[in-house]
RNA sequence: GGGAGCAUAGCUCAGCUGGGAGAGCAUCUGCCUUACAAGCAGAGGGUCAUAGGUUCGAGCCCUAUUGUUCCCACCA
């Protein structure tokens, strides 16, 4: 490859090449090996209908941080790829575009409308894929599944014919909510609740004896074409002696009784409920209670029965209206109020939801969700950060059986078939030729398919072959890392869990990093409607992969959302920018034949500085990365970069490259290559192509950086000693800036440095630094006789004088001392007070109070300096 | 009704098991110093929401309060 790189870093000649070299070079398969221990990742898989969105670009720069990680750790490591069937939203796709050409499902048929829907997949169920490798991803595309594959669907039958067998699965007349666009049942998970204004509708049902009234309020007067009872509490002395009589329902006129059940609150609207068990969950379960029977007055898309003629074929909302007016019209409507209150949307169309009474399967929670809360409460599956616990603990505790069946095509089908004669239910793996019972050759398959999150919530393992015990599920099985949002832990994470559990006998994964949300630059959720989604496609066209990846990173703490700032990504862009140019410079100085990395054998202090702080840069990233800490991570590498290596180091070795000891060039070399190196290193998980361009053209052995093995932290680099005595050369450069800018005096005045240190060898050592970066054009240390005229800077361990004769102004001169001389003391002051302290010496740990006892000399011995500087200004 | 998160520089956020408050952006000053103006060298700017408490010592731990966001819950 060429030593030579352009000006600024171009990631869209980059990118996609290397993505290919790392496709071709099969650097993101995983091979079972023995000698290693693996380490898994399973993708949350997102849906076929889904376009890359910051949520996915935050998720999987996590995952792929962790991955490439732990594969240059020497880990067997398998990020292991895939889609989701997501079937109601799909579904309502191709029933739209369907729509479009004037078709309707029943028009198809099931079979001709799941070809339809196996072509759209096709054609479209890629796209996310392709961009999910726009980001970098580094997934074992070879391993890439699909929740409907033939595989998952036999991981689907086997789990359903288990849990059916054993009793966890069951087929019910139960009521469920019910979407009336989506037109299924779906989950109690599936619905949000959400505030909404409506009214509070206050009417009179007459008893039928003609003995008065009994007043109710209601939200929903549509439902009273189903009323089947008007309740009140036992202990309400209002009502005790109505209990058992019966009111006319008003419009309907139909004979309904006046039962007691505990579930009616006393104190709340008129303490007299109307119940409806065919369209509310509570009423349901109070007329089961009382036995009473139930009346659907709506068809599958909310509208009135052809039961009820006069508001027939209206919807709910029609009826509403309608059923309101003629209750006026009879008298029967006391009063209207308005009242907001809890209504439940469904999570895909946001269609009001319509509880419902239908035959569903279910499964039952109870058993399943004690040893999953107990995997959690025992540690061996660890949520990231711990609070989310409770919210798992909290759900699963208080979870209702699970609907499982949708009334859906695109999805796995419910291996459940019937008997035409008998009424046989049969539940096979395999579809069965005659009946068990009756020997009958009629056998009906069951027309549902299963809640897509059903298939999802077998994800890690069926993955990985299982029902099968294949080599992939014993090695790479259970996986370890889980990242994911907060907002699909219900949905997702708890029912893999419990799901694992049961089938596979182990937990799924170990630990889950649950993440926030992405927001936009003012806080606010990104949402289709809102139309302020940032595509992250578009800003990797702008600013590049990397540049997205690492500002996701940055600052991004567990559990906690973050908004998406575009400058914040600018500022990344900047830093790779910063990077390659560091490289080219590198590069420019290098000789043809430069050998791989390598220590050199002699080191200047300079050298140990960098490499000490570089060693430790080793130990933190590494730890950080361990403890799942990637924004911590994130930022020590951006100092360490740009501070310490780009602006000092660089800088630094600059005396030696532009010298005429060659050999001493050739060790600046040496440790600028290899602390490039180590750095692109660490960076690669973050900012994987442009580390591997600049890799690819350093010196280096091995064939991908992506391959080649994390830093380690090393005995051999720890040089703190000579960091901390460098420092003291950093300290002078330093101040000298200062008191040049604050005397405005232009770089191009070069200016005599004298040093008065107790450090005279680090300072002798330092001088050429003090030229090169302190604009000095000579140093001198510890010399007699210094010009009285001269600026005086003051450090912690030197005073540093320079004659700028025409300049100083001894008015400013004294008063700065004098300025420096109180915040000494007070600096002094401080730490006597702790010293003084018997509390703070006898029980303060002894490494804080040595340091604070260093501290005090080091201030003192600053004080005398300052002292004796302004006796010679008198 | 129950629970959780957040509140730190003008803005967006870090701050790991308590030891004299940090970054990026923005602002101001000076620099085209041959890796980089997407840059370099500096500067200013914070009663760490409020009030108590624990501790030798609190941004960090405890209690209460305020504001804000979110989750859960059947109040018709």
């Amino acid at each position: 490859m060429s030593r030579e790189l352009a000006k600024t870093y171009d990631p869209k000649s980059v990118e996609d090449r290397l993505y290919k070299f790392w496709v071709d070079g099969g650097f993101f398969h995983a091979e079972i090996d023995p000698e290693k221990e693996p380490y898994t990742i399973v993708i949350p898989p997102p849906n076929i209908t889904g376009q890359l969105h910051m949520g996915h670009a935050l998720d999987n720069t996590l995952q792929d941080i962790l991955i490439r990680f732990r594969r240059m750790q020497g880990r067997a490591t398998l990020w292991l790829p895939g889609t989701d069937h997501a079937s109601i939203a799909t579904e309502a796709k191709i029933v739209a575009a369907m729509a479009e050409e004037g078709l309707k499902k029943e028009d198809l048929g099931r079979e001709k409308f799941l070809e339809r829907a196996w072509d759209w997949k096709r054609t479209y169920g890629g796209r996310i894929v392709e961009q999910l490798k726009k980001l970098g991803s580094s997934c074992d595309w070879d391993r890439e599944r699909f929740t409907l594959d033939e595989g998952c669907n036999k991981a689907v039958n086997e789990v359903f014919v288990r849990l059916y067998e054993k009793g966890l699965i069951y087929r019910g007349e139960k009521i469920i909510n019910w979407c009336p666009t989506c037109l299924t049942s779906i989950s109690e998970a599936e619905v949000e609740y959400e505030d909404q204004a409506g009214h509070f509708w206050h009417v009179r049902y007459p008893f039928t004896d003609g003995s008065g009234y009994m007043n109710i309020a209601t939200t929903r007067p549509e439902t009273l074409l189903g009323d089947t009872a008007l309740a009140v509490n036992p202990n309400d002395e209002r009502y005790k002696d109505v209990v058992g009589k019966t009111v006319t329902l008003p419009l309907v006129n139909r004979e309904i009784p006046v039962i007691a059940d505990d579930y009616v609150e006393m104190d709340f609207g008129t303490g007299v409920v109307k119940i409806t068990p065919a369209h509310d969950p509570n009423d349901f379960e109070v007329g089961l209670r009382h036995n009473l029977p139930v009346i659907n007055v709506m068809t599958d898309d909310a509208k009135i029965t052809d039961e009820y003629p006069k508001y027939a074929g209206m919807d709910r909302y029609e009826a509403r209206k309608a059923i309101v007016a003629d209750l006026e019209a009879e008298g029967a409507l006391i009063k209207v109020e308005d009242y907001s209150h809890n209504v439940g949307a469904c999570y895909r169309c946001h269609t009001t939801v319509e509880p419902r009474v239908s035959k569903q399967w279910f499964v039952k929670m109870e058993p399943l969700a004690k040893p999953a809360i107990k995997a959690v409460r025992d540690g061996e599956v660890k949520f990231i950060p711990e609070r989310f616990d409770k919210i798992y603990y909290n759900w699963m505790e208080n979870i209702k059986d699970w609907c499982i069946s949708r009334q859906l095509w695109w999805g796995h089908r419910i291996p459940a078939w019937y008997c035409a004669d008998c009424g046989e239910t049969i539940v096979a793996k395999e579809e069965p030729t005659v009946c068990p019972k009756c020997g009958c050759i009629h056998l009906d398959r069951d027309e549902d398919t299963l809640d897509t999150w059903f298939s999802s919530a077998l994800w890690p393992f069926s993955t990985l072959g299982w029902p099968e015990s294949t080599e992939d599920l014993k090695y790479f099985y259970p996986t370890n890392t889980l990242v994911t949002g907060y907002d699909i832990i219900f949905f997702w994470v708890a029912r893999m869990i419990f799901s694992a559990l049961e089938y596979t006998g182990e937990v799924p994964f170990d630990t889950v990093l649950i993440h926030g949300i992405v927001r936009d630059a003012q806080g606010r959720k990104m949402s289709k409607s809102l139309g302020n989604g940032v595509d992250p496609l578009l800003e990797i066209e702008k600013y590049g992969a990397d540049a997205l990846r690492f500002s996701l990173a940055t600052g991004n703490s567990p559990g906690n959302d973050m908004r998406y700032i575009p400058e914040k990504v600018e500022s990344s862009r900047n830093f790779a920018n910063k990077l390659w140019n560091a490289s080219r410079f590198i590069l420019m100085n290098l000789p043809e034949d430069q050998k791989a990395p390598y220590l050199p054998d002699e080191l200047s202090l300079e050298d140990k500085w960098v490499l000490s702080k570089y060693n430790n840069l080793v130990k933190d990233v590494t730890e950080n990365l361990d403890k799942f800490e990637i924004g911590v991570a994130v930022q020590k590498l951006y100092d360490f970069i740009w501070d310490i290596f780009c602006d000092w180091y660089i800088e630094l070795s600059k005396v030696r490259l532009n010298s005429d000891d060659e050999e001493a060039a050739d060790t600046a070399r040496a440790v600028l290559v290899y602390v490039m190196t180590g750095m692109l290193q660490l960076l690669h998980p973050f900012m994987p192509f442009i580390t591997e361009e600049i890799w690819q053209s350093l010196p280096h052995e091995g064939d991908s950086i992506m391959v080649s093995k994390w830093p380690e932290y090393s005995k051999e680099l720890d040089f703190t000693a000579d960091e901390a005595e460098f420092e003291r050369i950093v300290k002078g450069i330093r101040a000298i800036r200062v008191r040049r800018n604050e005397m405005n005096v232009p770089p191009s005045r070069k200016a005599k440095v004298i040093i008065e240190s107790a450090y005279s060898d680090t300072f002798e050592t330092g001088a050429v630094f003090f030229k090169r970066l302190a604009y000095a054009s000579e140093v001198e240390i510890n010399v007699a006789n210094v010009d009285p005229s001269a600026v005086t800077i003051i450090t912690d361990d030197a005073k540093i004088y320079m004659p700028l004769g025409d300049l100083i102004d001894f008015e400013a001169e004294r008063a700065r001392l004098n300025k420096e001389r109180e915040a000494v003391l007070k600096d002094i002051q401080f730490v006597e007070n702790k010293l003084n302290n018997p509390g703070f010496v006898s029980k303060a740990p002894e490494k804080v109070v040595a340091e604070q006892r260093k501290n005090l000399e080091v201030y003192k011995e600053k004080l005398s300096m300052v002292e004796e500087r302004l006796k010679a200004l008198q």
